[in-house]
DNA sequence: CCATGATTCAATCACCTGATTGAAGCGTAT
DNA sequence: ATACGCTTCAATCAGGTGATTGAATCATGG
C-alpha cells in the first residue's frame, strides 16, 4: 500500500528514476544506496544495472531528464525577450525572471516533475562528485554565458566584472531557494511563511534587480 | 616529505582535526572515510576513536572549533555596532558586513584556520546528515534571530516578512561565496577574477544593501 | 632503573556497498 | 504449442566501511 510495493510492472525504468530522484535530492548521491532506491521503487536491485548500467549512469539519466529541458526553457525565454524588445536590451526584471522561473516551475506540486526535481538540481550545485560537476559544466556553461552577456548589455553603467559578481549572487539565491530554504529550520522567526511560486519569484526578482542596479563604485 | 607522513608525534589530535577539516570540506562527510583522514594525517585508524570516539563525534568537535568562535565574533560585532550608534539603529551596510565578515576572515591564507575552515562551514549548509542540521540549528538560531531583528529595525519601510525573505537571500550569497563560487567552473566567462577578501566583501555588501533597500511592493 | 598510565599500532570484526551472474518468468510471433 | 527475446529474480562476489581489540610502545614520575 505504501510506496515500497510492486504495483503491477512495466514502468520499472520510470519507477527507478522517480525513486532515485527523490532519494538523491533528499540524501545526496553518496548517502543514497542502490538498495534504498530499489526498495523505494519496489524493484529488484539488478534492475538498475539492467536498465541504466551503473549508479553513476542512473544519475546521468536523471540529470539529462531535468536539466536539459530546464535550460532549453531558459534559452527560449531569453530568445523571446530579445525578439520582443527588437534590437534593444530586454528590461532587467524580465531577464531575472526568465533565468529564475524555469527552475521554480518544477517546484509546483502540479508539475509532473514535482519538487524533488528542483531539489535535485539544487543539490547538484553542492555535490562533491566530479561527475556531477562535469554535468553541471556541460549543461550550464552556454546558457550561463549567454545570460551573463545579456545582463552585461542591460547594465551598461555597472561594468562587466561587477555584473559577473552579481550574476554569481543571483545564482546563489536561486540555488538556495531551490534547495528549500534551510534557514527556516535554523532561525525560528526567519521563516517568511509558506509562499506560492509566483510570490517567491516576485520577492527574489525585486531583491535581485535592486542589487544588480546598485551603484558600482565603492570608493567615494 | 608530503603531508601524509608521520612527522614526530604529540599533536595527533590536531593532525586528525586538520585532515578531517580539509577532507570533509572537499569531499563532504559521507564520501570521506576514516581511512582517508588518518592517511592524510599520517596517523593510525584507531586514533580517531581513541581521541574522539566516532566519525560523528569528530565532526562535532570540528564544528565546535569553527562555528562557535565565528558566531561569537558575529555577536560581538553586532554589540559593538549597537553600542556605537547609541539608541539608534546601526547603518545597514555595517550590519551586513558584521554578519558576513566573520565567515570571510577564515578564507584568508594568513588566518590560522585557513580556507578549509570556511569551506567546511559552507558545506554544512548543504549536508544531508541530520547531525549536521542539528548542529547548524543549535549554533545559528540565536545569532540569526538577533541579526534578523536588528535588520527589521533598520528597515522600517520594508516590512518584517519582506526583511525575512531578504535575510534568506543574504545567507544564500554568503554560503555561495564560502563554498568557493561554483560558477567560476560552470560559466567560463563568469569568473570575476581573483579577489582578495576585502574586495569580495565590498562587492557583496553593495549588492546586498541595495537588495535590502529595494521598494517593497510589487503591485503598482 | 623501573612501574604506571597514556598513546599508538596491526589485526580483525560484522556490515554494507556496487556490481555481476545464471536461472526463472514473461509476452509475443510463428 | 513452441521457441525466442526481453525482463525480473535470488544469490553471490570482492571491496570498502566504521568500529573494536589486545598487545606493543612511549613518556613520565618514583
Amino acid at each position: 500500500m505504501g510506496s515500497p510495493a510492486k504495483v503491477l510492472n512495466g514502468d520499472t525504468k520510470e519507477r527507478i528514476l522517480a525513486a532515485a530522484e527523490k532519494l538523491f535530492a533528499e540524501e545526496g548521491f553518496a548517502r543514497t544506496s542502490l538498495r534504498g532506491i530499489t526498495v523505494e521503487a519496489g524493484v529488484n536491485v539488478a534492475a538498475v544495472h539492467y536498465h541504466f548500467g551503473s549508479k553513476e549512469a542512473l544519475l546521468e539519466a536523471l540529470f539529462a531528464r531535468r536539466a536539459a529541458p530546464m535550460n532549453a526553457e531558459r534559452l527560449a525565454k531569453l530568445n523571446d525577450l530579445e525578439a520582443a524588445s527588437s534590437g534593444d536590451v530586454p528590461p532587467l526584471e524580465a531577464l531575472i525572471e526568465a533565468f529564475i522561473a524555469p527552475s521554480f516551475r518544477m517546484l509546483e506540486e502540479l508539475d509532473p516533475a514535482g519538487p524533488p526535481a528542483s531539489q535535485l538540481i539544487a543539490r547538484f550545485f553542492s555535490e562533491p562528485e566530479e561527475i556531477v560537476q562535469r554535468l553541471m559544466r556541460e549543461q550550464f556553461s552556454d546558457v550561463g554565458a549567454r545570460y551573463l552577456a545579456t545582463f552585461t548589455r542591460a547594465l551598461p553603467d555597472v561594468g562587466p566584472r561587477e555584473v559577473a559578481w552579481r550574476f554569481e549572487f543571483m545564482v546563489a539565491v536561486l540555488t538556495h531557494l531551490l534547495a528549500g530554504m534551510h534557514l527556516i529550520d535554523v532561525v525560528p522567526g526567519a521563516t517568511p511563511g509558506p509562499a506560492d511560486q509566483p510570490e517567491t519569484i516576485r520577492h527574489a526578482v525585486q531583491f535581485l534587480a535592486a542589487g544588480f542596479r546598485a551603484p558600482s563604485k565603492g570608493a567615494a
